[in-house]
RNA sequence: GCCGGGGUGGCGGAAUUGGCAGGCGCGCGGGACUCAAAAUCCCGUGGGCGAAAGCCCGUGUGGGUUCGACUCCCACCCCCGGCACCA
């Protein structure tokens, strides 16, 4: 047949509008069947719209999900937006427009976008956190740690970013600087603000880590962030003044050595402590630290890097003695107490003991400021140590955590009002689930004050309310959640979204969760998944799930570099390469293949143009190979009769390829899987010479369509009407395999031969010859023989199936 | 410094986990078609020697185990990611 060129756009565009017509890719209800729930991290979405880099999280997982829909399983694969947050309210207030409106906006585009890749979601289940039929829940969650005792209120020493305007979680703070400006130093203000309890679950959030099927660099960065350290507290009781200190360390054998002590600039007692000559050195010390960062301070005392990569000679360690003294617990002697620099506030006590013999940065403070530096070899056991110490009644074993709670309330405007009301004679009241959700006023100003205070302050009529409680009146409380208290629980809502009795359907929910695949980008390693991981144990204590762990397996892919400059696509950079260019100029199912097929799944990789022409090319032939069989199949009387030639070996390849691709699927080896279906392709048009016309063949045409329908769906489609398949080809069965058929052994295998390990010879044998004719077969061939002249062999390795390797010595003879 | 991952042709990367290194694709070279170009198709493509058959070398470096090592062990070099005051 003379084929005419393959005309994606329009074979595309008619099968984008049946699948969404027909409906085909409707979540099923709950049943016995068994489920796969397959969930991509979901986005924020912004004005920038997709790049070809999220192709590389949405279509691996739309083949995952495709594949095990064929597979005959329940296959739940939702999408929704993180619409709250800063992400989404700085893009709004860029553009000067409301960022209900820009996220309705960019997430009907994404939509589009990601139909026109083909993505088989099911958009009845599409949700937005900035919903209040969403975050009405979100509300409710909130108010459910806070009834645990898990949410508390507390004044502190908080991140501040002068451009967001905000208070930062220590998790968004990098090295001083936003985490979303990069190029903005935070500053230190001191308010009020809701915590989390996320460190009471610190040890379970550990622990628990070691079941996940997740990528080990993940668990380890969770790891590092909770910072388990098993050591010691110990008790200084202050000279005169009264009271003690409790300093904390991880190497109690040292205590010993201990030749002073030094206090966080923070500490409670560090101004109170100082004598009174030396007062207000020490206080105008302790402020001077309080200004500046924490960066700051570790680089000023040689402990951190400076921003170029540098480090500080440690010189200008700064600390100042208070003038007080405390007792060592085991000696006696008298030490006395700094305030330093180095010493932070919030690790455990805010106070440390220096021993100079044994740690460095001790032994610099201590040249410093003319410490005795102590006796040579102070090491005893930590037993030995500890027992002392527990004998005197000064302190004991102690863990601790490097992870601090959860800091989640936000002074902006775009997220979910945190539900609680402050009345003067009840106190903290929270809002009555029933009055839930606290809905965000529409504002004509959704700038951020800058004074420390979120816009919804300035709205009377939202603050001033009246006390659930007792009616007086009272105000809200006009901070926003952080938007991780959004993707803390988003996933259990898809199991219904149209639920409204609660959070989630008890029975849907059952039956869907945990989440069996979660993919995304590594940037959320901690933060989202460790709060979602947190909330989980919370649900499961308060009896609400019964599973522990919301996400069973995690996988990461890597990102998208551009080919321009090798960075990562983004819209500042103007690098970006857009998914809709790429799909009209090469077609959806070569975009797909392109992104799968340019690296490994996890790896960061370039955007490479010739990557799309090569996949298009590839579904070219495939196209013209399948148009062939089926321009045949309707011939009227087909030109080949009765069964063709080797028809064992075609079955063979297809079972075989059918095989290896279920498995690639699973495994997430989609650039693999994407080679062997090329594979296959080269091999079907070497077989195909003879079978054109035959049943066979277009039995095998069908099993193809099958195996390339989780890969490139529109084509597959198109195969499958082509070929008169039944239905659509998404609804039909993964081909089954015959595990006879992709066994090794029992037809022909090809054996290698070796001399002294080289490579010599192939032969090829039918079946499972017994070890002496193969080694007779595998000594006949001409090269082998040369190669064997004037030797002799002292020993022949056989393995079935595999090698027979001649082992010689020279001929002594 | 500690932890995790990695180093294979010109490039992206495969190799059933100890058994043919370089499958698949890109790029490149040659050829066919074309007035020509693009597209498409065919052949070739790790390095060296050789007309060829073939031989030798070759998976970051050096050693080791093994009949046989990209794969396992020891030492080292380099790259990427994470952590790094955390007492």
């Amino acid at each position: 047949m003379r084929g005419r060129p393959y005309d994606f756009a329009a074979i595309e565009a008619r099968w984008r509008r049946a699948w969404d017509e027909q409906g085909i890719y409707r979540t099923p209800e709950p049943s016995s069947r068994p489920k796969q729930y397959v969930l991509d991290f979901f986005p924020y979405p912004s004005g920038a719209g997709l790049s070809v880099g999220h192709a590389r999280n949405y279509v691996p997982t739309d083949v995952l999900a495709r594949y095990f829909r064929m597979r005959g399983n329940a296959v739940l694969h939702p999408m929704g937006w993180d619409a709250f947050g800063l992400p989404a309210e700085n893009e709004a207030l860029l553009r000067g427009r409301h960022p209900g409106e820009t996220t309705r906006e960019y997430a009907a585009n994404y939509r589009a976008q990601l139909s026109l890749l083909g993505c088989s979601y099911d958009w009845s289940r599409e949700i937005a956190t900035s919903d209040p039929a969403f975050y009405r829940w979100t509300q409710w969650g909130f108010l459910l740690l806070h009834r645990q005792g898990l949410a508390y209120r507390a004044a502190g020493w908080q991140w501040w970013c002068p451009k967001c305007q905000t208070i930062l979680a220590n998790e968004q703070v990098e090295a001083g600087r936003c985490w979303r400006h990069g190029d903005t130093p935070v500053e230190r203000r001191s308010l009020e603000q809701w915590y989390v309890r996320t460190t009471a679950f610190a040890d379970r959030l550990l622990r628990d880590l070691d079941d996940l099927d997740w990528p080990e660099h993940v668990k380890t960065m969770q790891r590092n962030w909770i910072g388990r350290a098993a050591g010691a507290e110990i008790r200084f009781p202050v000279a005169w003044g009264g009271g003690e200190i409790t300093v904390f360390t991880t190497r109690p054998e040292t205590l010993p050595a201990a030749t002073f002590i030094a206090l966080a600039p923070e500490h409670p007692r560090a101004v109170e402590l100082a004598s009174a000559d030396r007062r207000d050195d020490v206080e105008r010390f302790v402020m001077g630290a309080l200004r500046r960062t924490e960066i700051d301070r570790m680089v000023g005392a040689g402990i951190a890097r400076t921003a170029n990569g540098g480090m500080a000679d440690g010189g200008d360690a700064r600390g100042i003695f208070t003038g007080a003294f405390a007792a060592h617990p085991t000696s006696g002697d008298l030490v006395p107490v700094y305030v330093a620099d180095h010493v932070l506030a919030h690790y455990r006590t805010g106070a440390v003991m220096g021993v100079p013999a044994c740690d460095e940065r001790d032994a610099a403070f201590a040249r410093r400021f003319g410490l005795p530096v102590g006796t040579g070899r102070p090491i005893g056991d930590p037993d030995g140590v500890l027992a002392d110490v527990a004998r005197r009644g000064a302190g004991g074993p102690a863990v601790r955590y490097r992870m601090r709670d959860w800091l989640i309330s936000r002074q902006r405007y775009w997220g979910a009002p945190i539900p609680i009301v402050y009345c003067e004679r009840c106190g903290t009241v929270p809002v009555p689930e029933d009055q839930l959700p606290v809905r965000l006023p529409e504002v004509a100003r959704y700038e951020p004050s800058g004074d420390g205070r979120s816009p919804l302050a300035a709205i009377p009529e939202f603050v001033h309310t009246t006390c659930p409680q007792c009616a007086g009146p009272a105000e809200r409380e006009t901070d926003t959640l952080d938007g991780f208290a959004d993707s803390n629980w988003y996933f259990l809502r898809f199991a219904d979204i149209r639920y409204d009795t609660g959070p989630w359907h008890p029975e849907a929910a059952g039956y869907w969760l945990p989440v069996d695949w979660y993919i995304g980008g590594v940037e959320h390693a901690v933060m989202h998944l460790l709060y979602a991981r947190f909330f989980t144990k919370v649900l499961q204590d308060a009896g609400l799930i019964t599973f522990g762990e919301p996400f069973v397996r995690l996988r990461n892919q890597g990102s998208m570099l551009s080919p321009s400059d090798g960075a990562r696509m983004s819209k500042s950079r103007g690098n970006v390469v857009t998914p809709d260019d790429v799909v009209a100029q090469h077609g959806a199912d070569a975009l797909r293949l392109a992104v799968m097929f340019i690296g490994p799944f996890d790896q960061d990789v370039t955007w490479d143009p010739d990557a799309a022409r090569g996949a298009a090319r590839f579904v070219r032939r495939l196209h013209v190979l399948i148009a062939r069989a089926a321009e045949a199949a309707a011939r009227p009387a087909p030109p080949a009769t009765g069964e063709p030639p080797e028809a064992e070996a075609l079955r063979r390849r297809l079972h075989h390829a059918t095989k290896t691709a279920g498995e690639l699927i699973e495994g997430f080896r989609f650039n693999v899987l994407v080679a062997e279906l090329m594979t296959l392709l080269n091999d079907l048009e070497l077989l195909e010479s003879g079978r054109v016309g035959t049943p066979q063949w277009r039995e095998a045409m069908l099993i193809l369509a099958r195996i390339i329908a989780p890969v490139t769906p529109f084509l597959a489609e198109e195969a499958w009407a082509m070929l008169g398949g039944e239905g659509s080809v998404h609804g039909s069965s993964w081909p089954k395999v015959d595990p006879a058929l992709t066994a090794e052994g029992d037809a022909e295998a090809t054996i290698v031969v070796q001399v002294d390990g080289r490579m010599r010879d192939r032969i090829v044998v039918a079946g499972t010859p017994d070890r002496d004719a193969l080694i007779e077969a595998a000594r006949g061939g001409e090269r082998v023989r040369a190669a064997l002249r004037g030797r002799e062999v002292a020993n022949v390795v056989v393995v079935p199936g595999r090698v027979v390797n001649f082992v010689t010595r020279a001929r002594t003879s």
